[in-house]
DNA sequence: ATGAAAGCGCTAACAT
DNA sequence: ATGTTAGCGCTTTCAT
């Protein structure tokens, strides 16, 4: 017997001895199959492609892989059937599974997760009270873009929204309307956008033509793309125009002027995640959910409100 | 019986519907232990952080995805010893292996590809030829982009160099001497510097103090920097000095000025690695090597070389 | 056409 | 302390 029972030392070394010789190793698949686990968890993903699902799949697979867990991956390409197929299908080979962000609705999502559990949300939070949710707050690092630029005078902004249905942006709209409960002296113009460089550069003459001295990005791609836009037609940032992004990609710090932005700890995210998932399968009950504050990058893009905005 | 005997109709329609309603469905650990295939993947990264790896990946379990596979994940953070390991306990849990850009020396990479089989190599050789091998071919990249720079006038160039031990280096200063054994009236300074956008910037003093009119930069990042910190000094790109990255990356194109590089097309790069290991599972024998072409973007970071360089 | 039995490679519980 | 056996949940082969 390989491991731990009581056996005569010299013959359990030479069992390993002969077993190194021959390289044997017991069968993954067999152990799983007669343990009735097989030491793997897997994470579904909207789309593999998206910079901030590696953050999540980088922390989450190093921390399983010291607990001796590997990691399956399943992209469901942004489509909500094909997601729950995939979540239904791949729980069944591993012990357990680690939803980022789904994009299947409330309903579904809440009654899937009874039959694939144990199981943990990211970036996602349901009814179940007993489904572990990890996820960044969204709604809080906002809250603090919208302080420091009042902190710096600016009461007239514009927000330039992402998709109108995701929770991204409803999260950053909540966000909005608490600042405007808190300081009635202030003014946010909610205008659709986008989420990528093109869109934030096709912006340009909304923004220039409000009287906002701020603008708050719906990401870093939406900013760059703006401000790219606004130095073409000599608007200053941020003398003239302050302009904050979401995200802190890794361009953000170095762009002219390096941009003013949250970063969202995404590796972090992945590592609390495996964290909750550990826990479920050592029969632990984790709490239920924890919201990760994204950290504020106060840099050159932002700065003192000058009356006026652009006329000025 | 499910599936294809010579069984009743009702009976098996029965038995499906009987399936169906108590959601029963085959396990397929106890299916893969006796048919002896997991239909499960393994693919082996270095750095599940690095951008060019997601491509790879994502191409991959989509291709495998169509074909009823699925994909574990295998991140050897950048240790070839951790690599080795991870290389073999994976590829127990599963029915082959696809390993990128492994970082392991030649001599323990041939060794450990037959213990391995199946197995497909992404971004690198082998001595073996008997394993498939997918890679983008940066030397013909490179030697493009060197062409491009000769096109404009450009005689002096200086090479911001990477990871001096790294492949994807070497195959571009093989580039490198290919074009200047065909080109014997062309210079180009090789000028040790690093990946990221910080090394670019600080290589700026450098390319100013040469004699060169072109730069090639390592990849994109690189190129980035340089150029921030030309702007900073008031050395127009392309007016005095010319730049080329590598890589494409999302801002590339939308850079002040648009970036000269070349697109890598890595998301093709797993599916064609997913390809070759379909093959391998069929026991079909597949082309040994595929070398995939980066496509050249020429943009507004090159233009016309002024004698003299930065000089004039 | 259908049912019974063997066995994939292991582990755990039992008997020696 | 060591050897033996049952069985994890399937598929396949062989009888019926």
């Amino acid at each position: 017997m390989n491991g731990h029972s009581s056996v005569d030392r010299a013959l359990a070394e030479r069992v390993r001895a002969a077993a190194e010789e021959l390289n044997y190793s017991a069968s993954p698949l067999a152990r799983s199959l007669v343990l009735g686990k097989t030491n793997t968890i897997a994470v579904v993903v909207p789309d593999l492609e998206n910079p901030s699902f590696h953050g999540v799949l980088h922390g989450l697979s190093r921390a399983a892989k010291r607990n001796g867990y590997h990691v399956m991956i399943a992209d469901s390409e942004e489509s909500p059937v094909e997601e729950r197929i995939l979540a239904v299908e791949t729980r069944r080979r591993c012990d357990g599974l680690v939803l980022c962000a789904p994009r299947m609705a409330e309903a579904e999502l809440d009654q899937l997760l009874d039959e694939l559990k144990p199981v943990v949300l990211v970036n996602r939070d349901a009814q179940s009270t007993t489904t572990p949710v990890v996820a960044a707050d969204y709604r809080t690092a906002l809250g603090e873009l919208l302080d420091l630029l009042r902190g710096y005078g600016h009461r007239s902004l514009v927000y330039l929204a992402g998709a109108p249905e995701s929770v991204a942006n409803a999260r950053r709209l909540e966000a909005i309307r608490d600042f405007l409960d808190d300081h009635p002296d202030s003014f946010v113009e909610i205008t659709p956008c986008g989420v990528s460089f093109a869109d934030g550069y096709e912006a340009c003459e909304r923004v220039v033509g409000s009287a906002a001295t701020g603008v708050v990005a719906f990401n870093d791609l939406v900013a760059m793309g703006l401000i790219s836009a606004l130095s073409e037609h000599d608007v200053a940032v941020p003398e003239q125009i302050s302009v904050v992004g979401f995200d802190d990609i890794p361009l953000a710090r170095y762009m002219t002027p390096p941009l003013t932005t949250a970063s969202v700890p995404v590796t972090e995210l992945g590592a609390h995640a495996w964290r909750r998932m550990w826990d479920l399968l050592n029969g632990r009950v984790p709490d239920h959910a924890i919201l990760l504050r994204p950290r504020i990058q106060s840099r050159a893009s932002t700065g003192p409100a000058r009356l006026g905005g652009v006329q000025s």
